[in-house]
DNA sequence: TGAACATTTGAGGAATTGTTCAAATGTTTA
DNA sequence: TAAACATTTGAACAATTCCTCAAATGTTCA
């Protein structure tokens, strides 16, 4: 490889975000690359809920959703309060709605 | 469980994409939520690439990233273009660009 | 306190994913 | 045509992911 190609390669390098923003950024948009998930969040932007109810829409088991909201929490798209025994849960995001806003209309929009 | 959780239950399922939309949404995210094809997303967002030159910048295997760019051709995010021996690869959606714009703004504000 | 309820947790397993390696395909040019 | 180059492809493997099942934790209320 000639100097010159080394420094064609540098100039894209040097554009890129930081490989760790990037890394974020696959790191959020995982967060909605499951269907799951996806229904989860799509529930919650209906209304605060909580867990037992989300799987009463979703027909899946409790666990399963148990799951998937603790990496919604953990990604701080989504927290639960505790009330009393339960625990309701909700958006933590105001760009949750946005992205799948976002999302549906490319959807919408693809001919 | 009685009819009017029933109710309650059905009103919220009413209200959701139908479940094809949210795989689909998922499918869609997906594709952004693999650092590698986030970061050949990103080098295409700077000018139009063949493979050997995503793999330079990305110090990756040839093979690993044209596997990778099959599946972001599949999902009509980008798309190539045979030019001689080479193949110039180039986002074949408005939306991409935007999408990550969205995320990384998002990864920004965030406090 | 004990029963009922709501939720979380951990282990286990099936399925999927991303990479490597080697080989195949396709194109140019000497 | 043969060699060199650019790319794709398929098999194989390790790692990760998501679910199930059973058990643990925490809360209310009779």
């Amino acid at each position: 490889m000639t100097e010159n190609q080394n420094d064609y390669i540098a100039a894209i390098r040097a554009k890129l975000p930081p490989d760790e923003t990037l890394y974020d950024l696959a790191e959020l948009f995982k967060m909605f690359g499951d269907s799951t998930r996806a229904k989860i969040l799509g529930c919650l932007q209906i209304r605060d809920l909580n867990v037992g109810e989300i799987a009463d829409v979703l027909n899946m088991s409790v666990s399963a959703v148990s799951h998937q909201l603790r990496v919604l929490r953990s990604s701080k798209l989504v927290k639960g309060t505790k009330e009393g025994k339960e625990v309701r849960y909700s958006l933590d995001d105001d760009h949750v709605t946005k992205i799948i806003e976002y999302g549906l209309t490319h959807l919408a929009e693809d001919k």
